[in-house]
DNA sequence: AACCGCACTTTCACCTGGTGGAAGTCGAGT
DNA sequence: ACTCGACTTCCACCAGGTGAAAGTGCGGTT
């Protein structure tokens, strides 16, 4: 009978203590972390300690852990989140400056849209995208965008997959996607319409690098009752060409939809 | 003679990858990791390896390695950084709005300054504080802030350090930083001036948590030239206290300055 | 005041899995 | 064709990670 149960390395396994944490359990203590990552008391004894001296973790005033400073500090080095926020930023505040809705931005991961960077004002719509969460490509403006210039594995791997539903306007037949996908490469535009919470919708567009690929895209998100959506479009298809020509696009190279 | 030179454990080596980037070479070559890291190739190319797997890096178009999105997204997990923002946002957004100057928010970790947040718009001064940089804390308005109010052991080591300056008016001398400090204490205001680059000063204030400790600082960064430099004293508070407010602070409690 | 339960910490003999020198592959520059 | 640097693979060795078990400390209950 193997001593060692499972044949994740030490490196390996201080990764999955770091997954332990999530959105619903920002803080934990260290047999709540012991039990979420699957390792012997001990051995998370031992992990953690090592993650509180680098500074990935801190305690907080009743000793339960959390992420650490340090660990952000690092992450904030990651070129596709904190490096594209830097230069999206100033576009950012002018669309939200000349709309007062919710603005995001977000990019793809994996199969998922990761939210980078959300202004919101008091005023705007309650949104459920925080920055940091995660979403099904199909169900948001800023997925539909991303998915209509992703490889085609990424389609077709979600168009053979059910669709999330969320509410009755949630986009849930392939068909349909499919659709919508070839309306946004043509518009360059994507309108997702009540597709998360029957209150709200959201205009997005995409932005590209200086290569000419769709590395993220914009949006806003209104209330479902504004009625004239039509006059956001070009704000939002400015902003997003604005920050694409900050991130070196439309200078003569390769450039493919 | 030793097999191993040093006697890092490997989740400790993984964590010394990921020191290995920083704001001056965000992106790195495995060779360039092993070098700066002190590691073997092998065992970094292993190690690299399984950060890659778990998404705490990632390949550029080029092959080369950078942060990657799923470090940032625990890392977004932080409450000291990115919850901290989530309730500071709103606040920030509307004294950007009105004064259309550089807002930031930092936190102290441990003798420095971590900047949380900065929004700066396309006409604000040039400002050095970007989102993940440190400071010393006696050289920004921030900083001063929660130098002021931290605990004195932390003042102590600082006063009886050598204070780095960056320009001839960056407060040098420990007894007049002593005397700067208890100004700021007075008046629940610090005004950093000229103290970076001569074209700037900065004007910040508390930000309390609802056990009444300072927890981070807000700061406007005006161009010196900007003569009416006291009507953002309040603006700079109130927002401050609005966040602290937010923050659940004000209740009655423990309440300590 | 004694008892219980739970969360955390420390210990230590075992033996596996990380280690890193050496050799091999690949690609760009000369 | 040759050189150099960057990256990848291999594998025998043994240091160091492992985790069951025992110890500590705290808060609540009897």
């Amino acid at each position: 009978m193997p001593r060692r149960k499972d044949d994740r390395s030490p490196s390996r396994r201080s990764l999955d203590i770091l997954d332990a944490f999530s959105e619903a359990q920002p803080v934990l203590t260290l047999s709540q972390i012991a039990r979420i990552s699957d390792l012997p008391l001990p051995t998370a004894h031992r992990l953690v300690a090592e993650l509180l001296a680098w500074g990935a973790l801190e305690r907080d005033d009743s000793g339960a852990l959390q992420i650490g400073l340090h660990l952000w500090e690092i992450a904030a080095l990651a070129p596709r989140a904190l490096g594209l926020r830097e230069i999206a930023m100033p576009f950012i505040e002018d669309l939200y400056e000349a709309t007062h809705q919710n603005v995001s931005l977000g990019a793809r991961d994996g199969s998922e849209v990761l939210y980078l960077e959300r202004v919101s004002g008091r005023e705007a719509v309650g949104i459920l995208a925080k920055v940091g969460s995660r979403w099904p490509l199909h169900a948001t403006g800023v997925g539909l965008v991303l998915l209509a210039y992703a490889p085609i594995e990424i389609q077709e791997r979600i168009l053979a997959a059910p669709l999330q539903r969320f509410t009755p306007k949630t986009i849930g037949d392939p068909g349909e996607l499919r659709a919508t996908l070839a309306e946004i490469r043509r518009t360059g535009v994507a309108i997702s319409d009540r597709q998360i919470t029957l209150d709200a919708i959201s205009v997005a567009a995409p932005i590209h690098d200086r290569t000419g690929r769709v590395i993220a895209a914009i949006s806003l998100v209104l209330p479902s009752a504004e009625t004239s959506q039509g006059q956001y479009v070009p704000l939002v298809r400015t902003s997003a060409r604005g920050i694409s020509r900050a991130l070196g696009w439309g200078f003569p190279s390769s450039n493919r939809s």
